[in-house]
DNA sequence: TTTTTATTTTAGCCTTATCTAAAAAGAACA
DNA sequence: TGTTCTTTTTAGATAAGGCTAAAATAAAAA
């Protein structure tokens, strides 16, 4: 059995979601801005995850996760987002302050620990931001998902994940009342700005730039 | 502010454990056993911790804590017992299980995830061995605590806690039907060997050895 | 009070994970 | 197809935390 540090669970982690986001693989200098480690250091650790058969890396050349890479990345996304639902659900944390606290206890080696966190919870099939949450064998169900600038004028949906989790853009859409799970209907679409005019639970309308609709998305 | 490393939360933490039972310093060989770290490891770290003036630290004469390491060292015990609660009362863990998980959920870091979590637990007062959870100050209520085989024939009292906190004697107390919290009544001393006979909340009669009895710790 | 034993510290080595500076390789351009 | 620019790797350093073996010190025994 393959075992890692919690230095290379970092790194397998920002591959996998590097990678997933659309290309295969993912460059030295990617993995280096992401995760605000300098380039040399990131090399050094490519170097040591392709040793320990959890990715293919080719000198110069990028790397890809491979299979048992991608089941040790599952599961720590996992124990991250089962933390994250554990914050925000019982522990009344906002969706904008559970992240660096997820990354911590992500790490926690424990098997019953996790699968207990699981039936506790409810077996919760995604986080806080929107994000589904792997099954204890790495299956992930995801939904199809529209960003909110593109839905069509009297459209419905629910908020369900946003593409820009920073800190900030959270703490905004909290500012003007938008959150995962608000059911929404878009009640206009300025043409020339592409900016939106959107009622939220039938209670609330907010005015939004096409900038900030862009990064909501929604089910329908 | 001293920042502690996790290593180094795990040190003081023994340090203040060893001095708290009784002596008020302990030795580079005493932490070697309790730690089952090598005493050339552990003298290096006691300079290191000196430097950072959580401990008094004079070669060759063991190590007294400071005011400040107390706090730090409560701290940290704080939030191993505040997790151990929560392992046993959320996640059904048993209390044999806890100690090593939350061996590692005590480092980490976020004020207010301890403090969301001791409310959450309705802040518990003590942990589920008995032992006493400091306050946010570092302020520990304990109790007045009396070895089982020490109370008075027809003497009841109720089990807070065990000195020998081994998973090989956690389980063996739960296979007798002993637990902490339990209500026990004394109802036979034999003179020859110190063994008893206890009933267990007015329903179970369970045989021990003085040696058994001896590390179960009871209030009245 | 000297000698022996036990404890503790120091010296030197290893591994992990980071960095900066320099070298090498690949990609883009003329 | 060279030449230049960008990306990536290597080399060498540092810090943390562990180890073994040897040296130093304190405690106990003779
Ligand atoms: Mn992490
Ligand atoms: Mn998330
Ligand atoms: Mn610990
Ligand atoms: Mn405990």
């Amino acid at each position: 059995m393959i075992k890692l540090t919690y230095a290379e669970e970092n790194y397998l982690k920002a591959i996998y979601e590097l990678t997933e986001a659309g290309k295969r693989s993912t460059s030295t200098n990617d993995i280096s801005t992401w995760m605000k480690i300098k380039p040399a250091s990131v090399s050094d650790m490519l170097r040591k995850l392709g040793e320990k058969t959890v990715i293919d890396y080719r000198k110069y050349y990028g790397v890809h996760i491979t299979e048992e890479g991608k089941k040790l990345a599952l599961r720590t996304i996992r124990k991250h987002r089962l933390w994250e639902v554990f914050l925000v659900e019982k522990l009344r944390f906002s969706w904008d302050e559970v992240a660096e606290v997820a990354d911590e206890l992500e790490h926690v080696q424990s098997p019953t620990l996790i699968q207990r966190l699981d039936e506790y919870l409810g077996f919760p099939k995604f986080d806080p931001h929107g994000d589904p949450i792997p099954d204890e064998f790495g299956d992930v169900r995801s939904r199809p998902r529209v960003p909110l600038n593109e839905i069509e004028l009297d459209g419905t949906g629910q908020i369900v994940a946003v593409k820009d989790s920073s800190a900030a853009f959270l703490r905004y859409l909290d500012k003007v009342g938008a959150y995962i799970g608000a059911r929404i209907k878009v009640l206009e679409k300025v043409e020339f700005d592409g900016s939106i005019e959107i009622l939220v639970d039938n209670k609330k309308t907010i005015f939004m730039s096409k900038d900030v609709a862009g990064n909501i998305l929604v089910i329908q």
